[in-house]
DNA sequence: CAGTATCCGAAATGATACTG
DNA sequence: CAGTATCATTTCGGATACTG
């Protein structure tokens, strides 16, 4: 790594989708099928990798409740909630971009 | 395309590079090379495109000068500038990032 | 419900050589 | 200096089937 604080970001919350689905996490507690039907393209597979990998990092925290049915919680951990300004910034900007692309 | 606006900003930020090298152009107008150097771990051709994919979503301005050896300068349109936030917050965030990482 | 496992094609990225 | 062109390789992501 080159000490670049944005590489340094982009090395935790890069790829497609981490970004949307800690999005995701902001507004409260997830259940593993509620992020998968709020994220509509993302597959399974990529819900899972990117869950573990956010995980490893210690940006959000996996509750497992020992049910039957299993139910399997998300949420952010207070690392992760260190993450919400970058989010907000991000969110606001993209709103101002779909403005701007709208119709095309 | 969803709607949601973490995901547009990722559509015009994502992969590896571009929010790197917007970094570069936050602090000014950089030449082709200056670019290159001071991205250390990417390529040539990696940096053209990306540049190239920048230009057209008119994040950056592409300036040619018509001499030899040939000068080309990029720098941050008026829309990219609207990004500066964005990247500052990466950019603070990723600096506790690298503080808290630092020695593993 | 919340995953894993496996396979495979597509896309991203890299190395290297060449050019106006 | 600022790129292209070409080819090799690596990674990503989707489809499908199976499981505690």
């Amino acid at each position: 790594m080159s000490g670049c604080p944005v590489e340094a970001t982009l090395s935790v919350m890069g790829g497609k989708w981490k970004a949307v689905i800690l999005w995701r996490l902001v507004k409260g507690t997830k259940r593993f099928n509620e992020l998968e039907r709020s994220i509509s393209q993302i597959t399974r597979k990529m819900l899972t990798e990117q869950l573990r990998e956010l995980e490893r990092d210690n940006l959000i925290i996996r509750n497992v409740y020992p049910e039957v049915p299993p139910k399997v919680e998300y949420s952010l951990s207070d690392y992760g909630r260190t993450f919400i300004p970058v989010l907000q910034s991000m969110a606001q900007w993209g709103l101002v971009h779909l403005e701007r692309t709208a119709g095309r």
